[in-house]
DNA sequence: GCCGTTTTCGGCCCGACTGTTTTCAGTCG
């Protein structure tokens, strides 16, 4: 079973439970329990395997011993009894925006709804003929509602769109120039998963603080090229022509503080920080403070004066998942994340020397992406272009690789000669991983490179064993190998990445000493940050790399950077914050 | 059902919104 299934399976115990009247704080659990579960980054059954269910976080004795009787015999009886005890027919129904457990069994009940496989377009029919209205606790408006979520759920809107984090971030910046543009603003931020730097984005969501709200919202909404969705005193929604939406919220100086907390969330981090903040006898909320005993509220201009108010050092936005930050906040223990300003090399780019391989070249020559390095202010560069097309003799891709060395000595020294620079290069390779492990590059064309950097270009589906061996071959056949890209493979939104024991990769590369990328191209965000985060952890090394297909990429390094923040990353975890010197001595292993 | 640098028992996040009610239940983030 996997996680998205036991967590799919543990919120139905819990809708169960809510119908038939169990303690709320056991519904609570098991929400919290399958919450946990589906942002793991290792299987339960493997937490099983190692008699370790109750480290994970929710989960305890009681979930833990229905856990072990599923993977021991397939099922846990409990379970089974509990949801026996409501109509199966309900489950679907709670994917339908605005339906939850109670109005789901209503229906389902008063209805006489009894498939689960047709009960949605039961319940649409029902809803069309009228006989919602008049059941106990709906009425004629919840009856047209209800079509309408039902209209929402087949557009498949409830599997939400979301646009990689770079995407959200131009659109955020462009909405939030127009409204400095129109003045009175004194603060303005993103919210949400944008501002914590989620790699993947919903809803555009922004803060302002004003003494002017009025103002600052009519102007928000002459953005061109949108449609007005809704607008109040305190904020305004519009729909942009890319289909996107963006929120406006508007606060006081005086009192944005409280706001941009409440909004940044995390929700798990914002639970968390009312539990800590109430054991203080101080309640949270998105206006300020309230002393529970007094009843007054205080309000807070800044985050930082917020998190100190409950005992906390302030937290980077980018760690706010509850995943230790607030223990560590409370002990003084948060990590020095790594800053963009901390990069000192960008070691994926590719040129357009063409080396006959076959995937793409990059658009601008060597010079060009030495320039912009140079601006940059790297101290240094590698050139990670892809192999030769590996199904043409050996001695012919020895040969090209010899050729590209000269080249690529020639083009640095030129541009050296020219422009007068410190910056150094290091001439590398991508190498493919072939399905079984084996590199797509000759032995003896090795010598031809400084160091190299293998990836997965190809056979993303291979089952878990297959794929953790096919990664362990290819770190270890050739001491030249260096630098893991864009690990996962994963494309945001279009392609899920290869299954692997990530544990097991990390331990070899950790025992290696290969550093694993952070890819900061806008569609990979790969390594994604929950494995940053076990690498971290491991003492696995990092590099933070564009993998630029034209100088302008060189410039979504931040990208990759937020990406490593949110992995509790330091300076000291990523191998291309080193000096030259340091840096040059760990690729080339000397 | 879970959980603990004040607790192994006694707590458990908070408010907005909506529609149905006449003080509240359900859902959502």
């Amino acid at each position: 079973m996997t996680n998205p299934e036991i967590a799919e399976l543990l919120r139905k115990v819990s809708a169960a439970y809510l119908i038939l009247g169990e303690n709320r704080f056991r519904i609570i659990a098991y929400d919290r329990a399958a919450d946990s579960i589906e942002h793991l980054t290792s299987e339960v059954k493997d937490y099983w395997d190692d008699k370790k269910l109750e480290d994970i976080p929710g989960v305890g004795g009681g979930i833990a011993s229905n856990l072990d009787e599923l993977f021991r015999t397939g099922k846990s009886k409990h379970w089974v009894s509990v949801l026996g005890k409501v109509p199966e027919a309900i489950f679907p129904l709670l994917l339908v925006p605005g339906l939850g457990p109670k109005k789901a069994y209503a229906l389902v009940k008063e209805l006489n709804l009894t498939s689960a496989k047709t009960v949605i377009a039961d319940l649409e029919k029902a809803a069309k003929a009228g006989r919602i209205a008049g059941m106990e606790g709906f009425g004629e408006k919840s009856q047209s509602v209800i079509l309408e979520a039902i209209a929402t759920y087949k557009r498949g809107a409830i599997k939400e769109n979301r646009m990689p984090l770079p995407y959200a971030d131009q659109i955020a910046r462009e909405v939030m120039a127009h409204i400095q543009m129109g003045g009175n603003v004194e603060k303005i931020n993103a919210l949400g998963s944008l501002r914590r730097q989620v790699s993947t984005i919903g809803d555009i969501d922004i803060a302002v603080a004003t003494n002017k709200p009025e103002e600052v919202l009519k102007h928000f909404l002459t953005f061109p090229h949108q449609k007005i969705i809704d607008r109040g005193p305190r904020g305004a929604t519009m729909l942009l022509a890319n289909g996107r939406q963006v929120d406006l919220r508007v606060q006081t100086p005086e009192a944005y503080g409280a706001m941009l907390q409440y909004f940044t969330g995390s929700k798990n981090h914002n639970i968390q920080l009312r539990s800590l903040a109430l054991e203080k006898g101080l309640s949270l909320n998105e206006y300020g403070i309230k002393n529970v005993k007094t009843g007054k509220v205080k309000e807070y201009r800044t985050e930082e004066a917020f998190y100190e108010a409950v005992g906390l050092s302030y937290i980077p936005p980018e760690l706010r998942e509850d995943k230790g930050e607030i223990p560590a906040a409370k002990s003084g223990n948060l990590p020095d994340l790594v800053e963009a300003k901390d990069m000192r090399g960008d070691l994926h780019t590719h040129s357009s020397y063409d080396l006959q391989s076959s995937h793409d070249v990059g658009k601008n020559s060597i010079a060009e992406l030495l320039t912009q390095a140079d601006r940059l202010e790297y101290s240094y560069i590698g050139f990670s272009d892809h192999n030769p097309r590996a199904n043409q003799p050996e001695a012919e891709i020895i040969e090209i690789m010899k050729k590209r060395r000269d080249a690529y000595d020639r083009a640095y020294e030129a541009w050296i000669q020219k422009n007068k620079s410190t910056l150094k290069f290091f001439l590398m390779c991508e190498v493919d991983i072939l399905p079984d492990g084996r590199l797509a590059l000759p032995e003896k064309a090795f010598t031809y490179v400084d160091a190299v950097i293998v990836s997965l270009h190809s056979a993303f589906t291979q089952e878990r064993g297959q794929a953790t061996k096919r990664l362990v071959t290819a770190l270890t056949t050739n001491p030249k190998v260096r630098i893991l890209g864009h690990p996962t493979g994963r494309l945001l939104g279009s392609r899920e990445g290869v299954d692997a024991d990530w544990q097991e990769v990390m331990s070899v590369a950790k025992k290696h000493d290969i550093a694993l990328e952070i890819n900061a191209y806008p569609d990979r965000l790969d390594l994604p940050d929950v494995l940053v985060y076990d690498a971290v952890k491991a003492g696995v090394k990092l590099s933070i790399d564009t993998d630029a297909h034209a100088a302008e990429h060189m410039l979504l390094m931040p990208y990759g950077v937020s990406v490593a923040r949110r992995g509790w990353a330091t300076k000291r975890d990523i191998v291309n914050c080193m000096d030259y010197n340091n840096f040059r001595t760990w690729l080339l292993k000397k």
